[in-house]
DNA sequence: CGCGCCCTTGACCGGATTCAATATGCGTGG
DNA sequence: CCACGCATATTGAATCCGGTCAAGGGCGCG
């Protein structure tokens, strides 16, 4: 189980390429520590730990449980899966890391990995050694207090699943969350890619793959979305919020 | 709503009192920290930090969502419920803090109180200055250890809401949690009060009140405990353990 | 073409909620 | 002391939501 996290197939590092710094900057995690308050000075001290790897395709492990905690990795392109698998085998799904998120950050506290993080399509990351980028997170406040942040949002995302929701209102929950946050990177917060098995959203929202299925119907039949396999339009966003209010707020 | 938290009646501070430290060094926190293997001129620098503060009657708030925090506290006698309302005006009971816990701890990252924390009968406590606290937690490695495993314990107390456990599973891992933690403060594990009404047990495990009663009338017609209103022995702790395994482990 | 995977759909079942009625304690005031 | 009122608990009956089981459909791929 000792098998390197992040394998370095592609990777190409900042130090090779100037050109790769700007094609950087489109990650969340740069972003964010600019609207932090970074200086350039720093923000470039940052991006010298910048390593791009991938591709990953689909199904392909980027790390796994146990695996001696390394990096965190920010999502340029595709969707990551994390999981961990109960002594029962049952797995079960942490979340999902569209573009412009952090995977890994959740080892913070020990050595190794604790979960599995699996690539659901074709999935390009950039990686930040910890141990480096931690050193300067000592010297730089903002990226402290950012690095905080990230930590507790993921937290934070727990509520979906906690709570007795209905499964029209985990749903609901879902679907909008995703919506938003791809709109934060800047896609179509209307249209977009279930980019994840029915499955896997059932067993993340704990609910039976089938009553994924039978809500997402009458959610068609009553005029919210449009659904065809993993191809998704919602319709009606106010109607999607008010189901979903009492989940994601307070 | 910027009513001072911890109202200083009746409250004794060490400096005035030689005799209240002995009497403190029951506090959980204080112990928990000697086992983090803090000399005793560090629990001397504790120690001064602290104020004894109540009683506090069953239904008084020791302090509310909002309140500007100021110090963490440990519970030395009695229970207190924390809780918050949601903008529909239903409670949400987040937790039960036994003699010898902590409460205000998830205040830590931010200036207010997150949460109402309400006296379910006669409580006292042990009030310790959070802006004291941290800095002398800068200079002491084990007093802070001992506060993220605080924290992080907590946060890990979750599980029993999340995941998707049958009545009689939340009903059995909540009892022996409270007897476990009753039991490591040197109470009777087996016979004991549920300080709190049903429907609070209830809500906290999110279940009807009538579920609660009737789980409750099951487990004593199966021999696995004696219920009397609010008065309770567990007789098979073996059987109770085999349904709560699922929820506590992993 | 045929196999496997993912998804859908229907029928049925069961556990938990809901609604409604009743019981039990406890404090208050007559 | 008892009567009363209120909050807390219990109990029963009806209902509903979601899970389980089973079958069938669409699509990709060898």
């Amino acid at each position: 189980m000792s098998r390197a996290a992040f394998p370095r197939q592609d990777q190409r590092t900042l130090a090779d390429d100037g050109n790769e710094l700007r094609f950087c900057s489109t990650c969340a995690f740069s972003q964010a520590c600019m609207d932090e308050g970074m200086d350039k000075a720093s923000l470039g001290d940052l991006h010298v730990l910048v390593e791009h790897v991938g591709p990953f395709h689909a199904g392909e492990y980027i790390f796994r449980e146990g695996d001696p905690f390394e990096a965190i990795a920010a999502v340029r392109a595709g969707t990551v899966k994390t999981s961990v698998v109960d002594r029962d085998g049952h797995e079960h799904v942490l979340g999902f890391h569209l573009p412009g998120e952090v995977i890994g950050l959740n080892a913070i506290d020990g050595d190794r990995y604790p979960c599995d993080a699996v690539a659901l399509d074709t999935v390009m990351l950039c990686r930040f050694s910890f141990p480096k980028i931690s050193v300067l997170a000592t010297r730089l406040p903002g990226l402290q207090r950012q690095l905080f942040r990230l930590l507790s949002r993921d937290i934070g995302r727990a509520a979906l699943l906690a709570g007795d929701w209905s499964a029209d209102q985990r749903m609901a929950a879902f679907l909008l969350g995703v919506s938003r946050r791809l709109a934060a990177r800047g896609f179509s917060p209307n249209r977009f890619q279930l980019t994840m098995p029915r499955t896997d959203i059932a067993n993340y929202l704990r609910l039976a793959p089938e009553t994924v299925s039978r809500v997402l119907r009458r959610f068609q039949e009553e005029g919210l979305l449009r659904v065809e396999r993993r191809e998704l339009e919602l319709l009606d966003r106010d109607a999607l919020d008010a189901l979903a209010a009492p989940v994601l707020r307070d």
